[in-house]
DNA sequence: AGTGTTATTGCAACCGATCTCAGCAACCGA
DNA sequence: TCGGTTGCTGAGATCGGTTGCAATAACACT
């Protein structure tokens, strides 16, 4: 493969390199005989463009990266899934970084893509949004978030509303006649997760019963620690709702291995939607979020954001998955 | 920030823009006294190279490419984990490619990998490797594949001994007393997926007892078909391997909600050792195999074999996680 | 003192595009 | 026929580094 360069197709073409340049980058710019002429030459020789080459001139890539906190965690996966595939349909090339929730690697990571010339970049956190820190790059307000941000609107944002996911849980689970629902926290320290919650709390309070908070820490075990909060009380819930199906799995993993049945004696509803909940032992009733959707609209809103500086929030709405771990109430 | 160039930092530090490079990618070759002021005016000015500049120039990047068919799978997912660790400890970027399973998209990430110079490539194939395919690419020769590869050491690979894990597997389940053990085929139609179905096949044969494929597809719903062939038996077998702890996930799921029991009614083993297993229900009795080991070494692989063309084929041992759904046969 | 290393650094071409500017031909109206 | 557009193409600088080669300095040895 004698190195492909764009003055071999010129020169094999008869034309300057910079004819060949405009034929590929701005079509109308060339005589459309001239053009078609080149292009054919170019496939001939079976020659692309270097992107690395166009980055470095032009000062703007194709690379856009994708910050994760966990791509273990079938949310970010199927985030990640959704958004490559809504990345080569537009031409970017999706770069995945996870950054183990350390903040200090997100940075690394701003500032290697910003190297790249990155167009924008997409930020799905682990924790709760830090402004500033986003300011710092000259991207900085090229940046998605799949989260709400506080106290500053410049940043476009993708998220669903929470409260409005909390209350087709709560509901779903008041239709089966539940009265006495628990609530396990997530693993993530976002704004998400805060909504949920104090949606849990407020709603809970507005129909007249208590909350219960099985537990609110935001790690991995959280579901683990909630279930045996569960066992220890002497009047617990008839239905728990975790924060997000990670969460309900170990819920239910943990009751289960106790020798608590659900439905038959808990009912657990999840927030997510993860395909793989409904391979879960039982299927998981879930909140569903439209998680492909927020990859394409992630993308939409950073193009946009880039050609007329405008910066949208994006609210979507979930929707009630019901499938085999809600029943009504036992006895 | 007034770009950063290279002739920004030598200016500043009274040099020659080659010595600043020096400074940079071949110490040894400036005076100390020198290359600490350089480094000092640098960080001083925070500034950074312009990997894609490099990168045209060297004709060698650090973006490595990362193929799987699916993130969404947790195999893959953690497969991707470790690689992102392993690759940015030794500097590289991994840039995850998703293709669905669709070799015509393996192509195209090739491409556009070959055009950023990537120095070499992971492949976590979803079908068996298409060894001429991969020899289409100038790094053709520097990719490792997570897979067995046919007909052609040319390649590097790291797999797990799915002769081994069959084993590990089949062992445990005599142990416990099961006579009688189906086998439900995987998701991939990899080398790998076959090797462990033969395993199976010999290794029952070999104990006399005559196998049991509930299922052979290879797609996400050999679960659930191996669980309804197993509930439409006669004389369903005590205990069950599944090809993948995906595969075990469904068969159980499906096998639930029918209500058989795992483990009171029927054992099942999966093929992975994914983290997720331990929050199933119930926790998966798996073999594992060492994930985080192989992202490192298929690194390893690729950086060795471009230094002294030497070309490797690791394979791992796998290793057993007993946890709640294997017991001893009913009755 | 003269000559042969060796260590450092500067020079300038080069990687593969993009893009501004200028040149040139064809075309228009007066 | 001539100045003024317009359309298309070529020149050449530039993006931000790397690297072979030449130049200079410093040091060793006879």
């Amino acid at each position: 493969m004698p190195d492909l360069s764009i003055d071999v197709v010129a020169k094999a073409a008869g034309v300057h390199r910079s004819t060949v340049s405009r034929a590929f980058s701005r079509p109308e710019a060339v005589k459309s005989e001239t053009r078609e002429h080149i292009l054919r030459v170019a496939e001939g020789l079976g020659y692309t463009m270097s992107p690395l080459a166009q980055a470095l001139r032009r000062k703007t890539s194709t690379i856009i990266p994708l910050i994760v906190p966990d791509i273990t965690n079938p949310f970010f996966a199927e985030l990640a899934k959704t958004m490559t595939q809504a990345a080569d349909e537009r031409g970017y090339q999706l770069m995945l970084c996870v950054t183990n929730g350390d903040p200090a690697k997100t940075d690394g990571y701003f500032t290697a893509m910003q190297a790249m010339y990155a167009p924008f970049g997409i930020v799905a956190p682990s924790t709760k949004v830090d402004t500033e820190a986003l300011k710092r790059f000259a991207f900085g307000h090229k940046v998605v978030v799949i989260d709400r941000v506080e106290g500053d609107t410049s940043v476009p944002t993708v998220t669903v509303d929470s409260r409005r996911g909390i209350m087709l849980a709560l509901e779903h689970l008041h239709g089966l006649g539940h009265t006495q629902i628990g609530y396990v926290s997530g693993i993530a320290g976002t704004h998400t997760a805060q909504d949920r919650m104090d949606a849990y709390l407020e709603l809970t309070a507005r129909s007249g019963s208590t909350p219960i908070v099985l537990d609110s820490g935001s790690d991995l075990d959280a579901g683990t620690r909630g279930a045996e909060h569960f066992l220890d009380m002497d009047n617990p819930p008839t239905a728990i709702i975790a924060a997000n199906d990670m969460v309900a799995f170990a819920v239910i993993s943990a009751l289960g291995s106790r020798g608590v049945r659900v439905p038959e004696d808990v009912s657990v509803v999840g927030f997510d939607g993860l395909a793989l909940g409904s391979r879960f032992n039982p299927a998981l009733t879930t909140v569903r979020q439209p998680i492909a959707d927020m990859g394409h609209i992630a993308i939409e809103l950073a193009e946009k954001q880039n050609l007329d500086g405008s910066v949208d929030h994006i609210v979507l709405e979930p929707e009630l998955l019901v499938r085999a771990s809600t029943s009504g109430p036992r006895k």
